[in-house]
Parts: C-alpha cells; sequence; structure tokens
DNA sequence: GTCTATAAATGGATAGAC
DNA sequence: GTCTATCCATTTATAGAC
C-alpha cells in the first residue's frame, strides 16, 4: 500500500486500453492525447510507449474489442430459430453493450470511427458486415409476416443501427433508470421495425 | 470566362463555408485541415485568412446554420395547433434537413460537435433547447393519447433524435431513391413514438 | 485580395539515464 | 519499467511583398 502523493505504479494493459477508450469517447480520436491517456493509466508517455506502439494500435485494440461484443450478440441472436426473437434478443444485446460502463468507451470508439485511415477503413468493413446480417435477418421476419415490408430490409437495419448507435451519446450508464432506458429503447426500435396488422 | 487552368478567383463566403462544412463533415473538426478548406475553396491559406479568423470561426458559422435550419423546422411545427401533426410535421423537416445536400454538412457539423471546447458548448446547449421543445411537444401528445405513454416524453425525445441525426452517416442525398428513404425514416420514428391501440 | 515564406505551437514518438 | 528531456513532423496562423 502506497502512500498518497506517491506515483502510481502500472497496473496492466486493461487500464491503459480502459484510459484510452474513455479518451476516444470523450474528445474523438484526433483531438484525443496521448498524454491524458498515459496520465489516466498513471503513466508517463515514455511508459506507456514501452507498452504500446502508439495511438493507432490503441484505437485498434479498442475497436476490436467493441466488434468482438456485437459478435457475440449476433452469435447469441443466431442461435434462435425464429427471426423475429432473433431481432428481438440482437436489440437487446446490443443496447445492453452500448450501456455498460465497462463495454461504452469501447463501443463508442467504434462508433466514432470516420474511415479516413486504412485501420479505421477496416474496423468500419466489420461493422458494415454486421449492418448486412441484421438486414437479412430483418427480411427473413419480412417474409414471415413479422417485420414491417413497407420499408426495405437494408433501410430498415441502418435505421435500427442508427438508433442504437445514437444511444451512447446520452445514456448514462450510471444513471439510476438505466433499466428502465434500456427497455424503452427495446420497445421504440421494435416498434418502428414491426409489422402493423 | 476564364480558360482552364487559369487560378480560380474567390467567389464569396458562402463558398468557403460550404467547403468547411465538407471538410468537418468528412474527417471531423480536429482532423480537418484548414488548407484542405482553402483548397476546395480556391484560395490559399493566407488568402483564407484574410476572409475568416479561423477554423473555430468557420465551425461556429457552419452550427449557427444549421441551428437555423432547426429553428425553421420547429417555428413551422408550433404554428400547427394539434401535438400530433406538430411532431410529424416536424420530423418530415428534420428529415428533408438531414438529407438535403446543401443542407447536410452544417447539419453533420453540429451533429459532431462534442463540447469540448467554450465554443462547442454553446452549440451543443442550442440543440439541447430543441431536445427540451420536442418533448415538450411528445409530452402533449401522450396527454392528447396520440403518442406512446409507456416511455417518458423525455427519452422518447431522445430517441427520436438519436433516429434522426444517425441519417446523416448512410444516407445519401443524391441517391435515386432519397425520396423513398425520406419517408421510409418517417414511417419508422412515426412508428417508434405513435401509441399504439 | 492573393500569394510565398515563415513564425509559433502542438503533440506524437524516441533517446538514454536510472 | 519508468522517468526527463528532446526530436521532429505537422499544422495553425501571421508577415509582408505584389
Amino acid at each position: 500500500m502506497s502512500a498518497v502523493g506517491e506515483p502510481r505504479s502500472f497496473n496492466d494493459l486493461e487500464s491503459v486500453l480502459i484510459a484510452a477508450a474513455d479518451e476516444f469517447l470523450l474528445r474523438g480520436y484526433d483531438a484525443a492525447r496521448i498524454g491524458h491517456i498515459a496520465a489516466a493509466a498513471g503513466l508517463s508517455k515514455s511508459s506507456l510507449y514501452h507498452h504500446v506502439e502508439g495511438k493507432e494500435q490503441l484505437l485498434a485494440l479498442g475497436s476490436d474489442r467493441a466488434l468482438a461484443g456485437l459478435e457475440r450478440g449476433f452469435a447469441e441472436a443466431r442461435r434462435l430459430p425464429d427471426p423475429a426473437e432473433s431481432v428481438r434478443r440482437l436489440i437487446e444485446l446490443v443496447i445492453e453493450d452500448m450501456t455498460d460502463r465497462a463495454r461504452l468507451p469501447f463501443v463508442a470508439l467504434l462508433i466514432g470511427v470516420r474511415g479516413n485511415s486504412e485501420l479505421e477503413r477496416r474496423a468500419l468493413d466489420e461493422r458494415r458486415r454486421y449492418d448486412r446480417e441484421l438486414a437479412a435477418l430483418l427480411e427473413r421476419g419480412q417474409a414471415g409476416g413479422a417485420i414491417r415490408v413497407d420499408v426495405p430490409a437494408d433501410v430498415l437495419a441502418r435505421l435500427c443501427f442508427g438508433t442504437l448507435n445514437s444511444l451512447h451519446s446520452w445514456v448514462r450508464p450510471d444513471h439510476p433508470d438505466v433499466v428502465s432506458i434500456r427497455s424503452a429503447a427495446t420497445a421504440y426500435v421494435l416498434a418502428g421495425i414491426t409489422a402493423t396488422r
């Protein structure tokens, strides 16, 4: 146990990644400062560079985590045979990811990616694969009569992800009502995509 | 009429503002380069600085335009006595703004504002006033029975704007089907906020 | 009003001591 | 593994000629 005022010792890569994602979330990739990330992780800039290659690698590691979360959601959704149930569960899981304190910085980081560098384009391409998978899922739901057919499935998928991806900018994961906000968001999105009888 | 290859002459402030908003839209404020903006407007950096004070002013002028568009939409919506009709019209107008080639860069610019500088915080505060006005409108709609009551009006307003604000990232204003995409987005949002009978 | 040249500052990345 | 000091590329912004 160290006394107050002593320099903090280095914890692990995890704390660096969280610090980086938090900084990216707060300022965006370009405005993020390596010095801020280092300070938040309790390191000097030089020490940070001893552990990671640079700013781009921090972005890559962070977006990989966000993509892994998406993949987990889709993996569970794929296991459900009914497309309507599958979509519902997927939306729930994505919203959970988006409003979880530990996951939010990574998710927001991925959403903020603009695709200007080669690295960013790769991350964006990965994300688009999930756009297409959701569209395919919605299309099956349309065929089954559960999903509205007056909007093309690919447009519906974009609208759906558009709503979900906007959550990070205003939902506070530590908000006392985060559970009811999650179910509100789920209800809103489902109403938007469900077929009217 | 000047010959091909001649250096372009300065047009007016308008072309500078559009070039700036395009650059901000493409790269985000921090990654935007003054040199790119100057080149796109057919000027050298120095000449650009002869006309505007700097990067921050370009952001301020652009976000002012976006806010003016929002104000126009709300002004028209306010004139409609029925809250449900008012919300519907507002959504249509915001979507139109968001998918108009000439307006999109300014709108996207405002949406991208993160609130890190004093200037950005002011723009963000202006935007929040419209969040609240939409919430008030939705609340009146809830009282009248047209808007769903299982989600609080302020949450509904955030979800609604969240969907609308995501359009800029994937709707191409020059897309041949932009008209049908507009009505699809309107239908989706309205389904999300409308009371089920 | 437009340019070239340059100042001034920022910030990512590295050297090298401990 | 961590630090201080520094390098150096980039980029905003300005000076001053035409």
